[in-house]
DNA sequence: CATATTAATGCAATATTATAACATAACGTT
DNA sequence: AACGTTATGTTATAATATTGCATTAATATG
């Protein structure tokens, strides 16, 4: 039950540095136990991706990116990121479960249960565009159970259902 | 029970004819009982859509309607179709829900329950590129339940699960 | 019937998202 | 240092989707 209702909505209070600081300490520490490298390049997308906190599509990344070296360049010179480095950046991402993609909106978000093999389940704001993780294991039950029905095997799962989040809906009220 | 076992794929046995001909007959009183127009465009959209039998682009439908002109106007100068024509047509039929979409590969596919307001729940192979549409009770009861818990008003609902199907498992087992 | 109105399609340009192919640099081992 | 491996840079282009406006077709109205 408890964790039915543990999908939360950017609006949410909750504190927002510890909560993207948190997550880039269990990623390190997810990649140190695989043997796998979190360069400071994957990093940095994976704390942009964390900060914005809601579904961020991969150009949008690219430009924070493109604004962080500027800033430290100062010059204006410094060389353009390309498409490939954010693309790559984020599969590395994908593939150590440290992030989700959202299919429906071409754009990613952090994952709430860093490295862990789970079907990917969220609730997906068309007021705010934001984006809530949750984790029914009933909704798991029924799609195990309607796979073994048709003897299909289940490599990857996507559940986007999209509407409006309680934040949004009292603002609707208000109005 | 029987619902959770209807999910059929590509490769299954069916007549392959009359189901094309058969879901041009429900768009068709569809329609007509919404007082929208199924123009001949969109029947045709509609019809390669469903005769592709798998999730297809947008992109492969316009060379199809692309051929169909060609072959029509035998002098090879037919105008070329645009993008747009097929998407508006999609977009049509998307909203009279006589299509779906599957986010995760850009892609469309006829819909079982013509016109009806349902959760769009599939199994897709990703060894032969078939997908297969579900009707799981308990998947919606379960989502139903979870955006109850938090308060969220559900729009739209994608469920999207990847792996293999049975007729491709058989054959890995055979090879 | 004529014409006003709306809906649908044609068409050109362009935006957005994603990948391929190859070059260079960083890292880890011996 | 020399080597193999992994990661990143760089250029170009592919694949998917939309905007804006012109034209045509269907429907409605006098």
């Amino acid at each position: 039950m408890a964790l039915e209702s543990d999908a939360y909505f950017a609006g949410s209070d909750h504190d927002h540095g510890s909560c993207v600081s948190g997550a880039l300490d269990s990623a390190a520490s997810v990649c140190q136990q695989r043997g796998v490298r979190l360069t400071p390049l994957r990093r940095r997308v994976l704390e942009l991706v964390w900060q914005s906190h809601r579904p961020i599509g991969a150009y949008a990344v690219l430009e924070a990116l493109q604004a962080g070296r500027r800033a430290v360049a100062a010059d204006g010179k410094a060389s353009a990121v390309a498409p490939p480095t954010v693309y790559r950046a984020l599969e590395f991402l994908l593939g150590q479960r440290l992030i989700h993609r959202i299919e429906s909106l071409n754009a990613y978000i952090g994952c709430i249960h860093p490295g862990a093999r789970h079907a990917a389940q969220f609730f997906i704001c068309n007021g705010c565009g934001s984006a809530a993780e949750l984790e029914s294991r009933a909704l798991l039950t029924a799609i195990d159970s309607a796979a073994a029905d048709v003897g299909f095997v289940i490599e990857r799962v996507a559940v986007e259902v999209a509407g409006q989040c309680p934040d949004c809906l009292r603002a609707a009220d208000a109005g």
